[in-house]
DNA sequence: CAGGTTACTTACTGATCGGTAAGTTAATAA
DNA sequence: TTATTAACTTACCGATCAGTAAGTAACCTG
């Protein structure tokens, strides 16, 4: 019985999109209703069908439109760090992705991913593209020249990204999929850390003590 | 109109236990429905509630009957490993981890423990007293007579288990998430050999060259 | 202050799904 | 040979869900 808000209209598209990430990421894209995500937008199920066609729609426009999150912004800095040895790039990389996953909405995104990518192949695409087409071109880029100096021992570079993104997401698994508590065992800096001092020294030329 | 098999009678839980497992990892446990699981299994939607009393304790016997294929049988060496050197043991650790993923069966299990355990805190615990209770603290126990005998640098024993087994995850998940084809850049083989490379130097007190 | 548009709501529908009841037949026991 | 049981099937039901149709009140325009 109450059609329009009195008050100034607050943006319910953004609200729903809000709503759906939650909700999507807590339980799931077939177990979240649109009845469920109504009621954490603040309006009723048929509304969602006003600001988006169907639910896949909802879904893609809360995976497209907030994809950006996931992703730092590597680009912008990443041609200042090029001429930077590897002792002084790879533990602040390191840090920034496993800071990086402390975030909730980033997490919530994440979480989307890994659950719902294997069933859509779509869903895995998008995010692959920015991984792939994105993000490991200009780590690349950074290895190849620091192994063309000398700094770093020639390897596969995407390995290398692999060897030092690998242990954050089974840190982030552990704690999120497994429960395990690692704020009393591993906690994220204490992990960031262990990466550096362990797997940095294996990929310098000359590892410093 | 076949309420009987003629033929000496298969052994049907295993064949529903069998398709289960495939199609719940294919599609997600609430997107599973009991006509795609009888259909894969040969029999009629109702013939589950025969051998199991509802979907989800048909799932639930999935993941405990199939348990233990997911976890490489660590007892039975552990006691003859801990007394050989790391340089030794843990490249055949990480190499075993990485093949163990390979098995299709095993990634089935992984695949549903990855997407459901998340929405389902029961079988995250399934799983994290496994890790957590068998298999780490074997891995512990070791880390820890090395550490002792000075042959591996002190550090976190989670830690050390993180930075092995994190690798693996992140390509399992590249792979079978994200569908990069590690075939054609970081097949498993060079994965597990990168870890070795890269990471065991750095746990090593004298790293050989 | 009328008329239209925006931004929803209530009320409903057809399809699907988990689960049940009752029937049916092959194998087995007496 | 008959009765019983094991191992299913067919037929059905109530609940739930994505999506739709039609209504309605607030806001905007002239």
């Amino acid at each position: 019985m109450a059609p329009r808000p009195k008050n100034p209209p607050p943006d319910r598209r953004q609200d729903i999109l809000e709503a759906a990430l939650q909700i999507f990421a807590a339980k799931g894209y077939t177990a979240t209703t649109n009845a469920d995500i109504a009621r954490a937008a603040g309006v009723t199920a048929a509304a969602l069908y006003y600001y988006f066609p169907s639910k896949a729609d909802l879904f893609n426009a809360v995976l497209t439109e907030r994809k950006a999150m996931i992703m730092p912004n590597l680009a912008q800095v990443a041609d200042q760090l090029l001429e930077l040895p590897p002792d002084v790039v790879l533990p602040n990389v390191i840090r920034m992705m496993a800071g990086f996953l402390t975030d909730e909405r980033t997490l919530a995104i994440v979480r989307i991913v890994l659950t719902e990518a294997p069933r859509n192949p779509e869903i895995g695409a998008i995010y692959q593209s920015q991984v792939m087409g994105e993000v490991v071109p200009l780590l690349i880029k950074y290895f190849q020249h620091q192994m063309d100096l000398g700094r770093m021992k020639p390897m596969d570079p995407r390995l290398t990204a692999i060897l030092m993104v690998g242990p954050i997401i089974a840190g982030l698994i552990m704690r999120d999929v497994l429960k395990v508590d690692l704020a009393r065992g591993v906690a994220t800096e204490t992990l960031a850390q262990g990466i550096i001092d362990t797997l940095i020294p294996g990929m310098l030329v000359q590892p410093k003590e």
